[in-house]
DNA sequence: AAATATATGTCAACCCTCCTTACCTAAATT
DNA sequence: AATTTAGGTAAGGAGGGTTGACATATATTT
């Protein structure tokens, strides 16, 4: 190594001076609009669970619960990946503001049936239905109004080992 | 409100048992793809930050200073919506790191202009790279390969008023 | 030259969401 | 009767944010 080759040399505390640029390998364009597409998608339902005092988890937990009543904590915390200390504090707030109701399993009684009331369903509702509109609108600023193209694309981005998983969880 | 209308009472605690449905105003599917796709485009990045003991905060920072090397500290908070003290801790350890360095402004010597190191500027291409494979594969996974409706469709899902700033980070 | 404004850094205190470890109860299974 | 399972809970910690207050160096204005 000479002091021609210190492009690669990774200890030279040198400041790097050009800008880090599009080629084969790196496709800047889709990395940022997918980072800041993502941000605003979720930005929506940010600002009405604000009024709940409610974050992010609370959402996930209302979501799936309304797409599978019945559903037990157990099953969950799988889907969620979450451990239940995390899930505690959110499920009991979710509780007790009369969102979600358990109730014990009809066969095992050890197991807590975690079902919407309809004030969630309406809440659940509300959220989806935001992120449906923001969804619906990108796609017919598509030239082609391709939705099935867009479906393709998303569940490709979805690691391989968790497709299946995730196809169980959409089709019902 | 009679007791047959309890299907519209907010107030009711009895647990509703329908699976909420896809419906016109309620595109599950995409919803939930679009949640999950998030999810793995970063968990890639997520696991080599790891092996530094960084996190998002520092993959974000990093990022926008390759792309914009001499950028100062006020427009990577304007850029981040974060504030200076939340940036704080996260530069310091960059620089500690050895993956930026900051330069005191040639006119306004009061900024401090940040650069990518070499040791940076690899880690940026690796985290960019890995993000940018998979996107690769997501396209080539379509029927048409339609590389610009995604790019189309992922603009169109930024809020309007953003748009502008997106796209003047990315033109460079 | 003095006063003020600006760019940045830092300290303290706090919140949220997640984590791990550990222990508890109730009910089911062996 | 002993063990396993479903779920709850408490303690402590990490990461990444927040706000408020204050310090320093440098530029700008008066």
């Amino acid at each position: 190594m000479t002091k021609f080759e210190t492009h690669e040399n990774s200890e030279n505390p040198e400041p790097v001076m050009t800008a880090l640029q599009a080629d084969d390998g790196l496709d800047f364009p889709l990395v940022e609009l997918f980072f800041f597409a993502y941000r605003d998608f979720v930005a929506d339902a940010d600002e009405v669970l604000g009024e709940y005092g409610f974050g992010r988890a609370h959402h996930r937990v209302l979501h799936f619960v309304n797409r599978q009543p019945g559903m037990v904590v157990a099953e969950l915390l799988e889907i969620l990946k979450i451990t239940k200390q995390s899930l505690g504090p959110v499920l009991r707030q979710l509780v007790d503001s009369g969102h979600l109701v358990q109730v014990a399993g009809p066969e095992d009684r050890r197991q807590r049936l975690l079902y919407p009331t309809q004030k969630g369903r309406n809440l659940s509702i509300k959220l989806t239905h935001m992120q449906t509109r923001r969804i619906k609108r990108a796609i017919e600023a598509l030239k082609n109004k391709d939705r099935e193209s867009i479906k393709e694309f998303l569940f490709a981005m979805i690691e391989p080992e968790e497709r299946d998983l995730v196809e169980g969880l959409m089709e019902k």
